[in-house]
DNA sequence: TTTTAGTTTAACTATTTGGTTAATATTAAC
DNA sequence: GTTAATATTAACCAAATAGTTAAACTAAAA
């Protein structure tokens, strides 16, 4: 047999879960193991630690993410076109992963050195990107800011929602959870509405 | 004698610090107690538990903050002017105390609940706020969009950078702490210049 | 100066929790 | 069906750490 594929993976669906709602210092191997339904001996026999394991899940987690984000990068697209490609995947993933930002907050505060080399190891490249929106602000086509600020302000309008969402549900929605859905589900076009309106410089008509 | 305010605020302060650095699940009371000079068992003297010493460390973060964003809602003010001093006060006051976005973070995950009876405790008011919004919609004064969605994109853009400042730094800014603190700065502008180009309709000129 | 109420400490306890071990159950090979 | 390899479990261990206790200290009141 040599390791079963249905344990392993009951294994790291639900340290995915437990991680992502605890971090990896508020996470409990026992509690881990109760959600998958089997002995705690299993994890170790498994994936020997807990740093392991939480580096596999952290893996994972990107491996989900990233290749979807990459399709959004069509080197013919204008930026305003990736940004509207990119905040819908993102958003669209995220709903379906809704662990994912907790998770990557929680390692912020607690190992951010391996986070970052993990996202370097990644295909994304954030000079090409931000080469790219020079380029489009030299050529007069958005409106002259660092494209630092840019990405800063794409990444922060598609991540908070889903990182604040008791607060958003508590305080603007009156606890309503389909208000709150919608809200998300909106934001996929929205987002993209909200960041062009403030940087395209139309073309003048010809 | 009855509580010494020296020995009390001392634990306060050393707690807000630690709790700060390392999260909830990181701090040790005992680290809380070394900082503070004093024995261990003071500091359950004066606060019980580490989760009640925990949640007054949370109140005091919103007695720093909520007093300095009310007096950016002056009622005279157009939702554009509330926007610009809003967002220069937040950025500025977390740049003061950085710790707060991840006391914050903590308590979602740990217990929303909590956190939102807090915030509705305080002076700040959502509904009116989104009232305000709302009528400048229908004046053709803003673009229209659901104002929770405008009030999600101020708060998005103004917590973010804080929150995934490891990750700004490194990927962003090939980790020039200098570079960092400027973009933060810059936000203080950057970011109401950002939303209001998107949202603001110039009245036609008379 | 003695008493008393409140403050602080050293030493201790209980619990939590990541990890191990040795025994048991299951599956596949022969 | 017996054996050998693999998978799973119950019981345990050790370290870390939140929380307690009882004694010692301090300062104000009597």
């Amino acid at each position: 047999m040599k390791y079963n594929k249905d344990t392993s993976e009951k294994i790291l669906e639900n340290a995915f879960e437990e991680f992502g709602e605890n971090g990896y210092n508020g996470a409990r191997m026992q509690s881990i193991a109760d959600r998958a339904g089997i002995n705690k001996a299993l994890l170790h026999y498994y994936y020997r630690s807990k740093d392991a394991l939480f580096e596999i899940v952290m893996k994972k987690a990107f491996q989900i993410m990233v290749p979807k984000l990459m399709k959004t990068f069509n080197s013919d697209d204008s930026v305003c076109e990736s940004i509207e490609k990119f905040v819908e995947i993102y958003i669209e993933t995220i709903m379906k992963h809704p662990q994912i930002p907790g998770f990557v907050i929680h390692e912020i505060s607690n190992k951010p050195d391996r986070l970052v080399r993990l996202i370097k190891s990644t295909e994304i490249n954030f000079n090409l990107l931000k080469q790219k929106i020079q380029k489009e602000m030299d050529e007069g086509k958005l409106v002259q800011m660092a494209p630092e600020q840019l990405i800063v302000n794409v990444l922060a309008l598609c991540v908070f929602p889903f990182m604040a969402k008791p607060l958003v549900t508590g305080l603007l929605l009156d606890g309503d959870k389909k208000a709150y859905k919608k809200l998300i589900e909106d934001r996929k076009k929205e987002v993209a509405s909200f960041i062009i309106r403030s940087v395209k410089i139309e073309e003048p008509k010809s």
